[in-house]
DNA sequence: CTTTACTCCGTACTTTGGTACGGAGTTATA
DNA sequence: TATAACTCCGTACCAAAGTACGGAGTAAAG
């Protein structure tokens, strides 16, 4: 009762308070990412539950997954005894994924720290700006100014 | 002139070491992520450093961002004292952008790692699964194997 | 020297994640 | 009660990042 009176919203409240479009809701809808909203009254009616979910879908896209990715640790919020194994290994599978982009992600910042140190042009003479093992010692960065390579 | 006798690659090579498909390659080039080739022959030839960089293109690719930020991070590669100050400010932009990715992707992790120790249905009391702050103290999970929320 | 494998090019198609359109019905405000 | 603002729906379009196609030329191995 005091459920139902509780903030529904409306598509677009819905899509304001999220930040996205009114059409993105309705395609999130299409592609499952929603449950199928109330209706009583021929228009869509939202909860904050809904706010939330979104929320974190667009969270979950600005940490690089997709919305498939969204999908599965969705899944985990629904969890119950039955579908545990499952969520352990899609909760495990992302720890996973994140621990590795996380690792990547820090070697990548301390080379380029490196880089925005090391390689003024100008000061170091060791200089040792190389952009991720990619790069080795083969790199001709900073010879145009000091004439010095390797 | 033994620098010309190195390896250099047809496409196909480079394709290949690189894990990438040749049509992707041209591709590349197209977008202009990919210096135009030595093409004495009529074929193009890469060296040893174009390998390179789309290895980096494809690691900057795996670490969430586009090909757009690859291509500004390539143009640090080739860096000299007058785009000094650009490179500083994409260098520093990107740097930013990765501490906050890695934050987050921290934030997350701990959920996860949490959410997997702590909802095990069927050990712990206090229950404190909660996925991201999206899910604040309303989510369900757990409430089927013990009856108690929140 | 032929056959097979590779390369060329432009163009078209694919997937992901949306945006936009347009005509019709509904609701809320003046 | 009229008028604006919102919602409905299907369909079409968009950008990014490729992938595939197909006919023609080239290279290299047997």
């Amino acid at each position: 009762m005091e459920q139902n009176l509780q903030e529904r919203m409306t598509i677009g409240v819905l899509a304001k308070e999220a930040g996205r479009g009114v059409e993105t809701i309705r395609f999130y809808q299409r592609k499952g990412l929603l449950k199928i909203p109330d209706r009583t009254s021929g228009f869509r009616k939202y909860t904050p539950s809904d706010l939330r979910q979104i929320r974190f879908i667009k969270r979950i896209q600005e940490l690089g997954f997709t919305l498939k990715d969204a999908e599965s640790l969705l899944e985990i919020t629904f969890c119950s005894p039955k579908t545990r194994p499952l969520l352990e290994k899609v909760c495990n599978e992302k720890i996973e994924e994140i621990e590795k982009k996380i690792a990547d992600l820090n070697g990548m910042l301390g080379e380029l720290r490196q880089f925005h140190q090391s390689c003024g042009c100008e000061s170091s003479n060791t200089i040792q700006c190389s952009l991720l093992e990619c790069f080795e010692n083969e790199w001709e960065c900073c010879e145009n100014s000091n004439g010095r390579k390797k």
